[in-house]
DNA sequence: ATTAATGCAAACGGTTTGCACTACT
DNA sequence: AGTAGTGCAAACCGTTTGCATTAAT
């Protein structure tokens, strides 16, 4: 996951011309949110990118911020899933397709990797044409850890 | 497997009793939610729920209701997961176990049969020890009609 | 000079909470 | 009588929107 990217070295390198190739402008403030993305790894909710953005930056403005995520979504550079909370959780594209384990107990999230949801993804596409987005799957259970203690409830989720 | 049921025919026929036995009252209110619930078939949003007792008593409070699925969660009697917008998926659990799948194109939404998961799930529970909970599953993706059409974007989702 | 993007503030929508009152047991 | 549950209203929190202003092109 690390070599021959298409165009530039630094996939970021490209936004501030692929916005400008559709009109759209590179802004100070962008910048500040590019910068907080490609510093993050998995997955953040939108509130934590803005918290993110006036660390970098205490002028920072929410709206501002989700209005260039959708900006970004549109362009394919981050895509939105939701958490067991509801809230939006963005990843960023470049990473590998994958979707998210997420365990009630511990609150605790991995990825889930392509070829464990393959089989998912085939049955889907030959039972009923449905074309799985990857990125956008949520798996909820229990981790090994937390399969052995007692029943989580609704509770368990809340905490924290 | 026929004889002698547990305890009722109705699985709603028990709840009064069984709330009465953790020293909780059934009252109009909670009447109301649990017929709403009997009559629902796959998942509402809880505010769908708030709406559909407010049809058959104009004077429902959200809170109420709200308070009382907190409730009817612990006794087991509905679980909640979260749609594509992110808002509480309620439904009722005497169902079959599935996953629900959500076309991000028509905002569509069919069921996963534990079948259909039962690979993803197992490799979940080999590789990792993690157990899924399949009624909290989302799959998110294209039907086989939007499939072909063009790409959705996030605004697909906020449509409607 | 255009017009996209920002800052601000207010609105929104679903959900939650505090508290005095009601009513189930 | 005792206490779970209710109604109400206000708070909450993440996110969205309208609009006048600023600034990238």
């Amino acid at each position: 996951m690390r070599e021959t990217p298409p165009t530039a070295a630094d996939p970021w390198d490209e936004v501030p011309g692929r916005l400008r190739a559709r009109g759209l402008r590179w802004t100070p403030q962008r910048r500040t949110l590019l910068a907080v993305l490609a510093a993050t790894r998995g997955h953040v909710t939108g509130a934590e990118l803005v918290e993110r953005c006036r660390a970098m930056d205490p002028a920072t403005i929410p709206s501002t911020v989700y209005r260039t995520l959708d900006v970004l979504e549109e362009l394919g550079i981050v895509r939105h899933a939701h958490g067991l909370d509801g809230r939006e959780e963005f990843h960023v594209l470049p990473a590998a397709d994958h979707g998210h384990i997420w365990c009630s107990g511990c609150l605790g999230t991995w990825d889930v990797h392509a070829d464990e949801a393959a089989a998912l993804v085939a049955v889907l596409a030959q039972r009923r044409g449905f074309r799985v987005d990857l990125s956008h799957l949520s798996v909820v259970g229990l981790c090994e850890g937390c399969a052995g203690e007692g029943q989580p409830g609704r509770e368990a989720q809340r905490a924290g």
